[in-house]
RNA sequence: GCCCGGGUGGCGGAAUAGGUAUACGCGCGAGACUUAAAAUUUCGUGAUCGCAAGGUCGUGUGGGUUCGAUUCCCACCCCGGGCACCA
């Protein structure tokens, strides 16, 4: 028997496939489509762990699928070599960062290729080269021009001993520094940023056409965090100045941003709120400590001496300390100074306090006591006003009043009306609670009845009156949480849904609407309907129903005057427009800030005038090149690019005398923000991608990666391509048509994999041992690629996979001419289907599966068709490729006349085509009835697919097992599902 | 707190337009081969009652709809992740 030596076979066909160049990719290739898939490059650390395993090696078994399908595939591999480790190291040990970093790529670039991936390593990149950070230095400018770029003031931690700027990991939860000790201060820089928030809601809009895991998109759309709401301007009250009209025309006259204006006093505040529609219970004000205004109202305030020490306290807490939520809330009244509700023209107080945070909307708030959860407990802590101007239903979770304040009983839609001729929809209109039906159309509960069986009564005969059928019911009874401590009496509430279909039901026009809204019949028109349901919802009833019911009955305005009545959605707008403020969004995410304190990174493009201006380096001095003769590690306070003497020396030789080069670098994620356009076009000299060569590949089909990149890189990557598309370098205003998140390998004992633990599985060893092939399809095996799991490497399941290419192996052996039986052709088929199916689906364990269900069927023959194992191999060929070819070969030579040494690359395996499979062969030829008595398995039967349900029912009832239960009454009804199952309902007498 | 995922044997995990739950692999048990062990191989393997035939229970918990629910609906619990004094 010929023994599997995986190590020989592997390294044959390693080589034999560079020499062939199998895996080169054209840009275009004569009939075939371009189909474009990533794995994020890797950062040269020095050596492949499991997780670059697991990163690069599955999805290359998808590449490899995809080039058999007959798609002309790139996929590529680099490195993402600017980071900080090369220059820890450098510090550590002497070693200079450029040579670490390229002899840790030469070694990994050799791990690679023993993978046996089908990447085109002649499009390698790697983002520490000149070649490549040219055009990121290019691309940098670039957005400069745009204004996309700009130098603004960054807050920092700043570390006074070690004189530097820490990431905010690097502090500790009590304000000191990780490494030194001392206390964090906080320090004003010059940075250099990116303008991200220009394009915070086409990040948000446009992630709604693309085709990715909720997951992911939900993880963008929170870190980009969007609310929409509305400016609105509070005047300063005049009576301080005592210039009542004066002060008040100023205001009129100035524009909005005035009152951050030095000179003028200050007038007006600017708030951001989401809810403008309780403009009119602001009773007080809140700005945050950082706020501008509290400076120019200096003069004003009483008592600024308390003022400015609440301020100086706020500065000395920590960042954790201020957003602690369980700490209680503090703040300080400014006396002398009021400001008007705009609303209600009510003079109100202005306090400053750390709960209201600078970077968030404009730094301060109206205070709405009577509908926000911190602005209640604020008002209660220094007795302030509440004053409550929304009734809200008092099952409403999104907008509950606080307590002890009024809510008005909730109408909920019972019945749900469609008028086929017409399309329209009725909504019906009830609540009540278990003792008895109290409100409604559809009067009480008689004796005897439930009140499911009083609600379907009504609903049937309110259905009839329209001349409506009830096609469906389905009630419910719920004990419903938002209920529960209404009035501290423990009440249940609950309520029905139905869906009629209405042959001809009254048109719209003879009920009123507003009768209607305010009464129990609510007409709505189908899109209406369906855009409050959205079209994925229609399932969900309940919860639809609760959310309609929800927009129709939403809170109405009491004590605002003219809104009073409104509902609480409308009047936002309403009062917005009456104010003078402006509907607009505030966002979460802040500039992504650019500047690295580093050495080893690409260098930011710009020179400073002897003035201090910023300049860009022009084009023709690209690359911008990394000093080398720079002093790493010395606690001078500045960036290490200081230390260069040629730096200065090259900057005064080439703009003159006095000016200065940029000392920072630029954060590694901008390198990687493009990448995957240079892989295309990695020679180009004129053009950092040329559009044609785009055209080509982009969008990426389908990338995948890790989840700790979905906003970070993922993001940054997407703000980029927009911003390039903006500026017409890019063909796409998206990156990613599909991305996937990776999980990840733990160590055998379940934890994560990490020197601490001892747990660390090196690769290369289970490599030596088992083989590439092994440690490929075992990888796929160990779970499904298309969610975040979190997987333990199990030794004994690499020996099963193993034990599964052995058999394979063994297999070749015993192939020959002989014809596949149906029951193999039958199967084959099945499993080239499913195969197939689940690589496209990144399920890549039930692929792997099938095969080992379909090699275990070999296994029983004495003989294996070769035809039948031919397409086996050729299935197998994405996850063990060496092996596949290695046989594919074996059963070639037989029957070939050439031999092993013309061998060309159309004898690879890996260039044939996907095997078809044929619908027809899919279906097995008999069947096993499932014999079910009452929904219970009684027995099973084995009968040809065809079988009518007579036949299958007599055949039934001839067993003992289901006799014995048929006899026990009477058969009502007879379920027959053709090919799968029988089911007798049997009324026990 | 809000949002997004998810909860299935001893373990990794299969199966959802509702239709025989636990495919495949690991582990475990028994047998064959062997002087012996390993390797290989055959059979068994959700729990429980039973000598057996067979019964009962079983997909986080409690309800509902259905002839039939891991799958649909409601409520709750737990785990993982994102955001968070975000106005």
């Amino acid at each position: 028997m010929k023994s599997y030596d995986h190590k020989k076979i592997e390294e044959k066909w390693q080589k034999r496939w560079e020499e062939k160049e199998l895996y080169k990719v054209e840009n275009k290739t004569e009939g075939k489509e371009n189909y474009y898939t990533l794995v994020e490059f890797p950062y040269p650390s020095g050596n492949l762990h499991t997780g670059h395993w697991y990163a690069f090696v599955v999805p290359d078994a998808f590449a490899r699928y995809k080039r058999m399908k007959g798609e002309n595939v790139l996929f590529p591999m680099g490195f993402d070599s600017f980071g900080l480790p090369a220059e820890n190291a450098a510090i550590k040990h002497g070693i200079d960062p450029r040579e670490w970093t390229y002899d840790n790529i030469a070694h990994m670039r050799d791990q690679i290729k023993r993978m046996g991936n089908a990447f085109d390593l002649s499009r390698e990149v790697v983002t520490s080269d000149p070649e490549y950070y040219k055009w990121t230095q290019w691309l940098f400018l670039k957005l400069y021009e745009k204004g996309l770029s700009y130098r603004g003031k960054a807050v920092v931690n700043w570390d006074p001993v070690d004189k530097t700027v820490l990431a905010n990991e690097q502090v500790l939860p009590d304000g000191t520094a990780e490494r030194s000790g001392a206390k964090v201060g906080k320090k004003e820089l010059k940075q250099w940023f990116f303008k991200i928030t220009d394009y915070a809601d086409r990040l948000v809009d446009d992630l709604e056409e693309l085709d990715w895991p909720e997951e992911i998109k939900e993880a963008q759309r929170n870190w980009i965090g969007r609310s929409e709401g509305a400016i609105l301007h509070f005047k300063i009250a005049p009576s301080v100045r005592n210039n009542t009209e004066q002060t008040q025309k100023n205001a009129e006259e100035l524009p909005r941003n005035s009152a951050s204006s030095p000179r003028e006093a200050a007038t007006s505040i600017e708030v951001f709120t989401t809810r403008p529609d309780t403009l009119f219970g602001t009773t007080y004000m809140v700005l945050s400590p950082e706020h501008r205004i509290l400076e120019e109202l200096k003069e004003k305030i009483e008592n600024r001496d308390e003022v400015a020490r609440y301020i100086d306290q706020s500065k000395e807490k920590t960042e954790i300390e201020r957003t602690n939520e369980a700490q209680e809330k503090t703040g300080v009244e400014l006396k002398g100074v009021k400001a008007i509700n705009p609303g209600s023209r009510e003079e109100i107080p202005i306090f400053v306090a750390d709960y209201v945070i600078a970077s968030y909307g404009t730094g301060a708030i109206m205070a709405v006591p009577a509908h926000d959860e911190r602005d209640f407990a604020f008002a209660q802590k220094y007795n302030l006003p509440v004053k409550q101007v929304i009734l809200p239903c008092k099952e409403d979770r999104n907008n509950p009043p606080q307590k002890g304040l009024e809510e008005t009983e909730r109408e909920v839609v019972v019945a749900f009306l469609k008028n086929n001729a017409t399309g329209k929809y009725a909504l019906l209109n009830w609540h009540g609670t278990l003792e008895g039906i109290t409100t409604g159309i559809m009067g009480g509960i008689d004796d005897g009845e439930t009140p499911e069986e009083a609600v379907l009564k009504e609903i049937q005969e309110e259905a009839a009156i329209n001349n409506a059928r009830v096609v469906r019911k389905n009630p419910w009874i719920s004990s419903a949480r938002y209920c529960a401590s209404h009035k501290g009496v423990n009440r249940t509430s609950f309520a029905h849904w139905y869906i009629c279909e209405v042959d001809s039901l009254s048109e719209q026009g003879e009920i009123p609407e507003e009768e209607a809204k305010l009464h129990t019949l609510i007409w709505v028109d189908e899109e209406e309907v369906l855009d409050a349901l959205g079209p994925e919802d229609q399932k969900n009833m309940w919860s639809n129903f609760l959310r309609l019911s929800s927009i129709l009955d939403s809170g109405k305005l009491i004590q605002s005057g003219e809104f009073d009545g409104l509902d609480s959605e409308d009047a936002k707008e309403a009062i917005t427009k009456k104010v003078g403020g402006e509907m607009t969004s505030t966002y979460r995410i802040r500039d992504w800030l650019l500047s690295r304190q580093r050495y080893w990174g690409c260098p930011i493009p710009i020179v400073y005038d002897p003035e201090g201006n910023p300049h860009p380096v022009s084009e023709e001095h690209l690359p911008w090149l990394l000093p080398e003769d720079v002093k790493l590690g010395e606690l001078t306070g500045k960036s290490p690019l200081a230390t260069s003497k040629e730096l200065h020396e090259r900057v005064e030789h080439l703009f003159g005398v006095g000016w200065t080069p940029e000392y920072d670098t630029m954060d590694t994620f901008v390198d990687s923000s493009w990448y995957f356009l240079r892989y295309l076009d990695p020679y180009n000299e004129t053009e950092f991608s040329s559009k044609e060569v785009q055209k080509a590949w982009m969008p990426v089909a389908r990338y995948s990666g890790g989840a700790e990149h979905t906003t970070m890189h993922v993001l940054y990557s997407r703000f980029f391509q927009k911003a390039l598309f903006d500026l017409g370098l890019v063909t796409e205003s998206e990156p990613y048509r599909e991305r996937l998140n990776r999980g990840l390998i733990l160590g055998t004992d379940g934890r994560k994999m990490s020197k601490r633990w001892g747990n660390v599985v090196d690769p290369d060893e289970h490599v030596e041992r088992v083989g590439a092939d092994c440690v490929r399809t075992y990888l796929a095996f160990i779970g499904p690629y298309n969610e975040v799991g979190a997987y333990p490497w199990d030794m004994g399941g690499i020996a099963g996979v193993r034990r599964f290419l052995e058999k394979v192996n063994t297999l070749s052996e015993k192939v020959s001419d002989k014809e596949a039986s149906e029951e193999i052709t039958q199967l084959l088929h099945e499993s080239i289907m499913k195969v197939g199916r689940d690589i496209e689906s990144f399920k890549f364990n039930t692929s792997v599966s099938q095969l080992m269900v379909l090699s275990n069927r070999f296994a029983k023959e004495e003989e294996v068709p070769k035809e039948a194992f031919k397409t086996f191999l050729k299935l197998l060929a994405p996850f063990a490729p060496h092996l596949a070819e290695e046989l594919w070969l074996s059963l070639r030579e037989r029957g070939s006349t050439q031999n092993e040494r013309g061998w060309t690359r159309n004898d690879s395996v890996h260039m044939q085509a996907w095997p078809e499979y044929d619908e027809a062969l899919l279906k097995k030829p008999t069947a096993e009835i499932a014999i079910q008595v009452n929904g219970k398995l009684r027995g099973v039967l084995l009968l040809p697919l065809e079988t009518s349900e007579e036949e299958v029912r007599a055949e039934a009832e001839k067993l003992p097992a289901v006799e014995k239960y048929l006899t026990e009454g009477e058969v009502s009804k007879v379920v027959f599902v053709p090919g799968k199952l029988i089911n007798f309902v049997v009324k026990k007498a």
